[in-house]
DNA sequence: CCTACCGATCGGTAGG
DNA sequence: CCTACCGATCGGTAGG
């Protein structure tokens, strides 16, 4: 009955696959598609035992979109210690992030819809959160615009930017005609001032 | 009981409505959180009267995803028969793009998400009304690569292009930093190449 | 974390 | 297009 107090990283490991599996769901069928009943099935639970780990179904989601975006992060600072240019470090922001976008098996899905599922508050959260995410973004291209080589606004070409690389799980094909190095190479291209 | 026979054309004003409203409300609150019976209530029906006009809740999607598509179209090609040049003609096409779909008014919106909701049938002929629609940014971006002011393989070019002005909703606000003509220019420069 | 269950809602239908 | 309704499902809970 009373719900589990743990401090931070000592999560179990049950809530951990909860959250696996709720994340590979929504990011598949979306969030009202899914139910609690899908993801305890998934994860080999009863249908009510989801609410020993979550407090309820939306209270899943924000947990599912703000721990995939943290997790996102950590890999996109991974990637960039090994870059040592600004420019290296926008080619390595926008493949990391397209990595992460496509890779259906890490529970570290953007959950770009869905968002509506949440109410203020945890959606507050998210932004938070996105926010964070969006921060090395800032920091490169600020970088860069310092030495003229961005074409206009900062924010502006930070949110364009991202924007474009979100909408690729809707159009990009693994087998299709062009590889994701070589849209990671036009995207950067188009950031960038050329002449 | 008999459902409606009408040719097209001839379509009743109930029928519209319930268009309208439906794209409205998915729009907003997506489609699995849009009940028929709010679409109802909103046009002033009784909650199984949908259902004369329409066979199930996935085909009244269908048909406003369908006929929300087609609707920009037109829009978009009524705005493209006042351009010049190639170059007027790209910057018609993005701008009265974001037009669309940011006009919460409008049963034309692209109702990016909620693909999943359709079965295969159903999401063929939503993806067929698609193609249509991005034919004349492949006519235009073609005609701008034979020129050679296209940095990247058109195809590539036109998806990041679009999916670079979807991802605005999540973000613009007509009282924010920039407006909609600096964002225009933004795109449009970012496409071509320059220098 | 399971069993057993409830209340509410929802898409859809029969008949007029 | 309304009335009246059904069957199914779903989020969530009490109690252990």
């Amino acid at each position: 009955m009373a719900r589990p107090r743990r401090k931070p990283g000592q999560e179990s490991n049950r809530r951990a696959e909860l959250l696996r599996a709720a994340a590979r769901l929504f990011v598949r069928q979306g969030f009202h598609a899914t139910t609690t009943r899908d993801i305890a099935r998934e994860t080999g639970m009863r249908s009510g035992s989801p609410f020993y780990h979550f407090v309820s179904k939306q209270a899943l989601l924000k947990a599912v979109m703000v721990e995939g975006i943290e997790n996102g992060l950590d890999r996109l600072e991974k990637a960039l210690a090994g870059a040592e240019t600004d420019e290296a470090r926008l080619r390595c922001l926008i493949r990391t992030h397209l990595d992460i976008l496509l890779d259906a098996e890490s529970p570290a899905p953007m959950m770009i819809n869905d968002w509506r599922a949440l109410d203020d508050a945890d959606s507050a959260e998210v932004a938070a959160a996105f926010d964070r995410y969006q921060a090395p973004w800032q920091t490169v291209m600020s970088a860069l615009a310092s030495r003229g080589l961005l074409g206009s606004g900062v924010p502006t070409a930070r949110l364009l930017l991202i924007g474009m690389l979100n909408w690729l799980p809707q159009w990009y094909r693994s087998d299709g005609p062009c590889d994701l190095d070589e849209i990671t190479e036009t995207a950067f291209a188009m950031l960038l001032r050329r002449g």
